[in-house]
DNA sequence: TTACATTAAATGTACCTACATATATTTGCT
DNA sequence: AGCAAATATATGTAGGTACATTTAATGTAA
């Protein structure tokens, strides 16, 4: 559907600023898709990027400054995302013996377990992205590199 | 910059992966910029659309229901943060005589005045987006909304 | 070695989304 | 008229971002 038709704005001021728009709903639409398919799994986003993080970094450790580091918002408080992660036990928090400011985050059997049973469910793969042709998606990603270029 | 080294993430599933990464990304990247630039100001970039949809009703009055079916995000709770400007007084609230289940909601000559400080301070004409050309930007429009088809 | 700066994480505050529920008013049906 | 359904908004709760501040541990230099 085209984006004048979703906000019912019918004129924008150029084709710059409605670029602008589309691109700020359109990532929202997205994100709104994955969170509900999330959802069934009492995951938020959020919690499910630090999960495959610490997945990654799995036997190993992660500090909270790693995945910081990582995660696509770098403002987010990790912290408080490890809390709720904590709560539900599928990760474990120890302090750091070598640096004792620092925090061990552990993802647990229970998580990589939870990890496993929602990519079998096929909820990482469904992108919607895939309506665009191979060519189309290289398109995009060019476009969105050079909106940010020098940024 | 490569949506690769922005999230120091080198690999990805496939494109789309890549596109849909990077597309969430950049949507979070120009809201930073924007909700940066309207912080001198005193608002978030919430509160500024709806004070924009007011002004486009002024001197009418909207309801929270026009103001939802107008907004980009329509899960958010239009009514909280129509308080936030009535603390603030840029807005007043008032029973709907016509239909008192309804209120009505009007911008205040101090909230147009802000809108007025806020555009000639130029703060929404910058983009970003301004580093496509107008080709490219067309081609945005287009591929975002093709994403979205059928939705 | 004490004094100060730096670092790592946690906490506080304001505001936001997402979603469920409550309250008041109006409409429609019998 | 009276009552149920629909409508308009507000409120409650959980979790998130953004940013400032606090607390504890470590590094560093006089």
């Amino acid at each position: 559907m085209r984006i004048e038709d979703e906000i019912k704005q019918p004129i924008f001021r150029d084709d710059y600023q409605k670029a602008h728009i589309n691109l700020v709903f359109t990532a929202g639409w997205l994100q709104l898709r994955q969170a509900v398919a999330f959802k069934p799994f009492g995951l938020t986003l959020p919690q499910f990027n630090i999960l495959r993080i610490l997945r990654g970094q799995h036997p190993l450790p992660a500090t909270v400054a790693l995945l910081i580091d990582r995660m696509l918002d770098k403002t987010s408080n990790a912290s408080r995302i490890v809390d709720r992660l904590e709560e539900k036990q599928l990760v474990t928090r120890t302090v750091c013996p070598a640096n004792r400011r620092a925090v061990d985050i552990r993802i647990t059997s229970t998580g990589l377990d939870l990890l496993n049973r929602i990519e079998q469910a096929g909820v990482t793969q469904s992108s919607c992205i895939t309506r665009l042709s191979e060519a189309e998606t290289h398109q995009l990603n060019a476009l969105l590199d050079k909106i940010r270029a020098d940024g």
